[in-house]
RNA sequence: GCUCCCAUCGUCUAGCGGUCUAGGACGUCGCCCUCUCACGGCGAAAACAGGGGUUCGAGUCCCCUUGGGAGCGCCA
């Protein structure tokens, strides 16, 4: 039991999961579940400004959806601010930490001087040793750390390797401010202890605090966790993937029509490989991810390379299963409003028979929406401007010609409906695109969908004719 | 400014001193398949940031430069 590894996901709840979060998820998902450990999920929710209800809620929902099911309950960080309180105190006893009288005003004068010399912008320990009679009485205090100022803070970190700092660059950071509120800083520190975290797994903007953090755990006489630092991921441009620069919510991906399952695994191969391997069933994402083969760089978000994986997910994906994800889908796509669907039983028996052709020509469920429109659309056909001028009147002529063999044949199956129009187009000599087009155009509207020869048979012999006869001639 | 981190095709990456005239994937461009679009198949262009070391030998180790990134709050 005490050898169990505990992995933590710590977002703050001030906005939604970014795809920068959901990677972090991920990983720490990974770690626990290829140890048989645990995931705990913390919400950092002591900033009560900025967080809000609906983020914890959107935060929980991406999780969710991507399929990162933390273990045991949520635990929410301003609830646990009496502990934290009392770990600080503990600290004053033992001399570790003491109280700051410097004013915001001192502050701001002691970062702009250091600036003009040259050095860190640090707090100067001015309090660090001034004995509690000096106080003044009309300052409400801060508490410090008395953190070490000679030798180095050394951090083996798990995928940064060893990085040391100076202590003398560092500063006596604030544990509990002046309303007595504690500082994320120390909290995440009595958090991860409390919790039994075994192993930190978050982004490379925390890599500084890490040091910080264990000068705390040694004023504690706590063991420090294992830690590692992922890269972050950057835009296709290069630049930092900010909310108001390209990182969306996980829901964004959700609405363009991604499955979690391809988000995860492209998220994966963002900063972690296994030799030249692409794709990874998540037993295999389980079994092979390691600490030691993430990279050390941060990554640029492409796109294109997503949407091939889902691509490649949609391909492979059962039949039925997407018929059930793309109406559970439904409301977070963007289209859904334009096209009002009736999923009744016999359209869903009509997707599912059309799903082979449908699925391997799109690369979202937006497109693979789109492409199913024609089963949903109503006599009289709209077409579009291609499907137009596809069906000029030669192209129609070829359909009203069509029609009665249609009409006669036995079995309205795709085999010996492309029978007919084999014999058709042997017989009067033309090409067989010359035919299949004006067909396409007449059943589905558009210039291109699948095998048309499919799509007649998923249709049904009713509105399949119905849709040729609308745009027959010369029959 | 200071501290720390990073650096292989456009992008994600393999490479952990010799098997690298640098491999895979996405993207791009050809060709094939073909009722359209896709899929699939075949092929092409495309990278070790620069400079010094160490070594018999460096993409792989060290240093510097350059270029990116992160942090430097009584935010998290």
């Amino acid at each position: 039991m005490s050898d169990e590894v505990v992995t933590r996901f710590a977002p703050s709840p001030t906005g939604f999961l970014h795809i920068g979060g959901a990677r972090t998820a991920l990983f720490n998902w990974l770690f626990a579940r290829h140890a048989g450990g645990r995931m705990l999920l913390r919400i950092e929710d002591t900033d009560r400004e900025r967080s809000t209800d609906a983020a914890i809620a959107a935060i929980l929902d991406g999780l969710s959806w991507l399929g990162l099911q933390w273990d045991g309950d949520v635990i929410y960080q301003f609830q646990r601010a009496e502990r934290h309180r009392e770990v600080v105190y503990s600290l004053l006893e033992k001399g570790h930490a003491y109280h700051c009288y410097a004013t915001p005003q001192e502050l701001e004068e002691m970062r702009e001087l250091a600036r003009k010399e040259g050095r860190p912008p640090r707090y100067d320990g001015r309090w660090r040793d001034r004995p509690a009679s000096e106080a003044p009485s009309d300052v409400k205090p801060v508490v410090r750390l008395k953190a070490p100022r000679d030798g180095e803070t050394v951090l083996d970190d798990k995928v940064q390797g060893r990085v040391t700092w100076a202590n003398k660059d560092l500063d006596d950071l604030v544990l509990l401010r002046s309303d007595g509120t504690p500082t994320y800083m120390l909290a995440v520190v009595v958090d991860d202890h409390d919790m039994g975290v075994t192993q930190i797994i978050r982004g490379d903007d925390h890599l500084t605090n890490a040091a910080r953090q264990m000068q705390i755990y040694q004023a504690l006489g706590w063991q420090v966790p294992s830690m590692a630092h992922i890269p972050l991921i950057h835009g296709a441009d290069g630049a930092k993937l900010s909310k108001r620069h390209g990182a969306l919510g996980v829901d964004a991906y959700r609405g363009m029509g991604y499955l979690p399952e391809a988000l995860r695994n492209y998220l994966v191969r963002l900063g972690w490989s296994q030799g030249d391997k692409e794709f990874f069933s998540t037993e295999e994402m389980i079994a092979a991810f390691d600490l030691a083969n993430v990279g050390r760089s941060p990554a640029r978000f492409d796109f294109a390379k997503l949407e091939n994986m889902n691509g490649h997910y949609l391909r492979h994906a059962d039949d039925a299963y997407l018929v059930e994800t793309l109406t559970a889908t439904l409301p977070h796509l963007p289209n859904k409003p334009v096209l009002p669907l009736e999923f009744t039983p016999e359209r869903k028996a009509q997707l599912l028979a059309a799903m082979p052709g449908l699925k391997e020509r799109a690369k979202t469920l937006v497109e693979l929406l789109d492409g199913a429109q024609f089963l949903f659309a109503k006599r009289p056909l709209m077409l579009d401007a291609k499907a137009q001028a596809l069906l000029d009147d030669k192209a129609r002529e070829h359909i009203g010609a069509l029609l009665p063999l249609f009409t006669a044949c036995a079995e309205w199956k795709a085999e010996p409906l492309e029978a007919i129009v084999r014999g058709y187009v042997a017989e009067t000599g033309v090409k067989l695109g010359q035919v299949a087009q004006p067909l396409r155009a007449a059943l589905t509207g558009r210039a291109t969908s699948p095998g048309i020869f499919d799509v007649l048979e998923v249709l049904g012999r009713e509105e399949g004719l119905g849709r040729l006869l609308d745009q027959a001639s010369g029959a």
